[in-house]
DNA sequence: TTAAGCTAGGAAAACGTTTTACTAGCGGAT
DNA sequence: ATCCGCTAGTAAAACGTTTTCCTAGCTTAA
């Protein structure tokens, strides 16, 4: 249906040069080409807007100038921003981004990967919850040394494999000892369901901080959220009324659950940061009618994106970077909600 | 780099028939194919794990079996929703999706669009507040009749091209007809940057309701804004102390400068909505601390790409829908922040 | 016996490039 | 005169499929 396009035929045809003449030309391989042919080519190139079929290319060099991106899904802003800057990188070297969007499903994350090995695609940058080194799928590619990089997912059981990583542990255990720098000794904690990894490497930096400062954890200072505004909501109900316990500080391991809880403690009466102070997680962009605005540890997905993009094309290039894990320092956001004692 | 696949040429000698009989079987055109020849065929396929490259596929059929998808920015949560709702579709039935961001570029769309027609892409989903219709990169498109699909972009120079869009006047006029229909009659404006198409519609949208009901609109209750937090929040400023404007209800262009006069109107000791109603737009999905919540209008971003990409798929298997333009109704979500009179 | 019609399958062209290996012609050194 | 090396190019294979047209052998009806 798309109209007549011209082939590198019918340039060679209307410069009275061979194939091969144009196809260097193009390519910029002039070694041994005249320059009045090489002048020919270019003008009729122009003007008849001839550009190689990219899908003949592939056919011959091997190569799609293609990656895909797997995720569990694209609405979700850590992700979109790591796509962003994925594209961004992509887009630098004229390469494509396949975007696919998995929901966490172990069949399409399969699927996906079946799609874009096959040449379809000349790597893949991958996000997945699911166990990655039981999956025959992920052997196969492994055994065909196909590239790519993973995207916060640690796979101790392959080393060598490229990823990209946020530091967890380190962000609860840099906002837990910003609490206590600030004088908190007794400090509440917010998990987020603990099926997820990261909710429980959050859980083992706040652990790991009260640790490190002789703090003794306390269960009833600790309740299983599930990453949204209600549970952190009612994990100040449970922290209050139902355990009696008391804290002069909150981690909340994301910016949601903080916002829940933090409604919820002004309902109860509680100023923060005056009488509890409120740390968060993920550094969400909230409208700035959010007063206190609440501390935060960012996650800087967009890098992360251009970082993994940029490891996985090198692979792709041959040049292999020589660290192949990449790991994401956590950065406190001082706001309001923090109280010094 | 990619180990050793195996092609189609395996396959016929590892069953010892033609490559032709082997493509036939793959394909599914067993019309003159010995059902035992067929048992085989698939026996080797299956156990070699066996799938024929894509791209040599494309070569000969002249069909890539993915479209792409042209946005500003994916960040922004109506393009994540919409490439959300795209790429659902497209993996419905095997299509993959090209992700490309332009910032609103021309340059950077230009660069798209030649990078995704010449059979890298079967066709595309494109999104721009550039001018198409001077744009001689489309004029090639529209010339070869390169299946595409507007979103959120009227192209009354070009009739036929088939586009999805949101009814920004209707959503404006529903939205200020709703304040009407609660006995307002003093209803204030916040305006999105007037060189956006869809902030002069929502205006004219503002306008045609308030006509419609034989009200007369005036200047100094009209302010322009910006689409963010603190646009509306200076609005109530301009339109309160500069102007000394009077009214009891207040139309937003968007929800986040609904939020920012919201702000303002606290401070200044005007409760909403007792004295003040306000509605927005976006039906934006802030946290639930937001009291009151803020009523608004919802567009329907998922549905639009899934839309959008149905459309474009018709499209390229040749099948086009009658209808070319989809128009998506706006829908009224009514929460808190609108008071009777 | 012959022609027609099926059945099961194959040979080869085509898709649009890149790349490898080759050549014709020429100027200069030996 | 011969050889070498250089310049400016070309022919043809290869990439992995799909598709069009063909054929060998068999059955059946006239």
């Amino acid at each position: 249906m798309p109209g007549s396009d011209l082939t590198i035929k019918d340039i060679a045809k209307l410069c009275g040069v061979s194939i091969t003449t144009v196809s260097k030309v193009i390519n910029g391989k002039c070694g041994s080409i005249g320059a009045t042919t090489i002048e020919r080519i270019h003008a009729a190139v122009e003007k008849h807007h001839f550009s190689p079929s990219p899908v003949a290319r592939s056919m011959v060099t091997r190569k799609s100038h293609t990656i895909g991106l797997v995720v569990p899904d694209v609405r979700n802003p850590f992700f979109s921003d790591l796509a962003r800057g994925v594209e961004d990188v992509c887009n630098g070297i004229s390469y494509g981004c396949f975007l696919c969007n998995t929901d966490g499903s172990l069949e399409k994350e399969n699927n996906y990967v079946s799609l874009l090995r096959g040449r379809v695609a000349d790597g893949m940058l991958f996000t997945t919850q699911n166990r990655i080194e039981y999956n025959p799928v992920f052997a196969t590619l492994l055994a065909k040394n196909y590239p790519f990089c993973l995207i916060e997912r640690y796979l101790d059981e392959l080393p060598g494999i490229p990823g990209v990583y946020f530091d967890n542990l380190g962000g609860a255990r840099l906002a837990t000892e910003y609490l206590i720098a600030q004088g908190h000794r007794r400090i509440a904690f917010i998990s987020g369901p603990a099926t997820t990894a990261n909710a429980r490497l959050r859980r083992d930096g706040y652990l790991a901080a009260l640790a490190a400062h002789g703090i003794a954890a306390e269960d009833r200072l600790q309740v299983e959220g599930d990453y949204r505004y209600s549970g952190g909501y009612r994990a100040i109900d449970i922290l209050l009324t139902e355990r009696a316990g008391q804290f002069t500080a909150l981690f909340a391991s994301n910016d949601l659950m903080a916002l829940g809880a933090y409604q919820r403690l002004g309902e109860l009466g509680l100023k923060v940061p005056e009488q509890v102070s409120i740390i968060g997680f993920d550094n969400a962009p909230f409208p700035e009618v959010f007063r206190p605005a609440i501390t935060s540890i960012e996650i800087p997905a967009y890098q992360m994106g251009r970082r993994s993009a940029e490891m996985l094309l090198a692979r792709i290039a041959g040049k292999p970077e020589a660290v192949s894990r990449y790991v994401f320092a956590p950065k406190l956001i001082v706001k309001e909600s923090v109280g010094r004692i």
